[in-house]
DNA sequence: CATGAATGAGTTTTCATTCAT
DNA sequence: CATGAATGAAAACTCATTCAT
């Protein structure tokens, strides 16, 4: 009797698997092969579907790469607003900025290497990248060490630059991952111990400060 | 008298001329599509060769890219010497890191645009530029790090850890220019002032350091 | 009730189809123009497919060359266990051996137009084919004329040389028709002709016979 | 003082041999690769020219081919007087025919085996091929069998298709060298034995001869 | 919706041939 | 004549995409 009692909700939930199981397949292979190296029956056999089952979820080839990349988004939309609830501590604020962005990476290592390198050699996906990560993140940034420095707990820094140096050793770090530097593979204890190594670099420098330094 | 001393000679820097001038159009091309993207159509086109003309002086497509990556491997043996000549005062030896890379980069800036996509997303290259670029360089931080600890100069910080905050942080902000970020595209202003904003951060941090702080 | 009992069934029957004809245009294109003579695109258009098509159905090039091969294989297999069901007759042993051949040749003639060439050309497909074809029917010649001469049937010959000059003959044959040679172009008359003056050739010779001979 | 005393024939003897220098590297690469899998690269560096020197000499590839067969053409002009010189007795003229055409393909063996797979597979060279050498050796054959027969040396046979026989068995004995056969790879000894062999086939066959005879 | 065979445009690569030196 | 770099047509092969079943 329950013959078609929630066709599109049922429907609907079946479309959304696929449609992930899809996306995955397509983040593991373009990881292992790159973007261009990766064909679409690659994809296809590690969704265990039919080539052309995936021309009914996406348009293209183009379309799993953007839809990878949305998911970030719809991630990091979430996780931004935890971000966003800066603390009134400095050493909170930086440990709230990094440690987010650091369990962001972990959370989603996958998609992160398979979308980084043709963020960064296709102009359309940089410039997507660019607006939708790195310029909010950068203004954020930016406003934070400006009210920091409004409050006088910041030195008077370029925030501009300031900002950029920050959100340069974020992106870095996830770049020396996906190289393959393995005393930084992304782990929880990892990432601790690097949010404290960055926290005590961000506000106090590493020299052993003279007495009456500054 | 002189008629054929140097056949060879200038026979020899033809082939030179036209080798570099073919690998400066596969880093325009490359670097606008990407190395995939890029067809050898499109390269011997930037290049005004035909398409065979290449095969006589690269052995094929990946060549071309390695012949890029050899590029910066020889420039990069050079500067080293610089680099490695580190200074007692630390200030001068973060500036000369910072510098002697940053400096090296943009230099360079079109064979690194270019090749930074391919090296994060081809394990070969991947290995090939971690094995020749990070690795030493890692080395050598690490060890200037462990250095200036010893010397009671630095405080006592993860000295691995640290090292690859620093190269981190380069390496990130390479990306950014990559990026398209337009505060901090590569020029010899910008760089200076990197320099100095780093080199307060390292060495100082940036936080208003309370009187008897630490 | 049997609607979808051979979904797997009819498809395989028509990838065998595709296969065979594929493999038919190819012995016809190679025939005319040699293999290296013959480009995919000449026969996909005589197999009436798109280039790419022949892809899905041999992993490239060669191995259309080697398909053809196979199917003589085959066929081969089936004919040889009349071959080798000799006849205690010498007549008949001789006509058994050529007839069984040169039928064989007959009904599969624009393969062995097709193939012969690059066998005598390609060091590969002359060892397959000389460990495939003429090794095992040297073999069974020379078993042949070695039990003849035990026997008391045969002269005491050199049985290596002999089965040679057996298998040299049937094989010249084959060439003289692959040359063009109009007075034996391959029919059942003309095979048949053939045997008879070969069977004669063989066991009595063409000379008159001093008197009190035959 | 001997500056310009034969300007033309120094010269053209230094033509002739650069030629035949060529000439021998092409059969020997074309043995080695075939016809189409040898380059004039392949070949220039053989003869230890440059590319374009060789279309000095001959005018493109294929006339490579054609000039090798033309020096078999020269050859075996000469040889043939010998063989036509047919002698009365039966078995004279069996060895003087074989004899030959043996030891012709010992002496030019590379040409043979460099051109007779192109011979099968170009119906270009195989018209040629056919009308320079088997149609006057089948006529030859099978006048001189026709002549026999008339004089009563030889039974009434089938005077084409016996000419045919006689020329197969000729021609496959030299595919069988081609195809590798190592019993019969071309020396004088083997040659000397085979014709033994063969000149026993022909005229008297091998079946033991019934009481009487021989 | 799922399938996977068919397609053909596009890519890399080879190589016979030309021609300026 | 010798050279060998330059050429570009042509070949083998790939693969994103379509569509009949």
């Amino acid at each position: 009797m329950d013959d078609q009692p929630k066709p599109s909700a049922r429907r609907q939930r079946h479309i959304t698997q696929r449609r992930e199981a899809i996306l995955d397949a397509a983040a593991s292979v373009f990881t292992a092969k790159g973007y261009s190296g990766a064909s679409i029956k690659d994809i296809a056999e590690a969704a265990d579907v039919a080539d052309g089952t995936i021309y009914n979820y996406f348009a293209n080839k183009e379309a799993l790469l953007l839809g990878l990349f949305d998911r970030l988004v719809d991630l990091e939309r979430v996780d931004n607003r935890v971000a966003s609830a800066a603390a009134d501590n400095l050493d909170d604020a930086v440990i709230g900025y990094f440690g987010v962005h650091l369990a962001h990476v972990r959370a989603h290592y996958d998609v992160f290497r398979a979308i980084i390198p043709e963020v960064l050699s296709t102009p359309d996906l940089r410039q997507r990248y660019y607006g939708t990560f790195v310029a909010p993140l950068l203004a954020v940034a930016e406003a934070q060490i400006h009210a920091r420095i409004s409050q006088g707990q910041l030195r008077q820094i370029d925030e501009q630059q300031a900002a950029r140096v920050v959100y340069a050793l974020f992106f870095g770090l996830l770049c020396l991952r996906v190289l393959g530097d393995e005393a930084i593979q992304p782990s929880e204890s990892t990432d601790a111990a690097l949010l404290n190594t960055i926290n005590h670099l961000l506000l106090r420098g590493w020299s052993v400060s003279e007495p009456g330094d500054d």
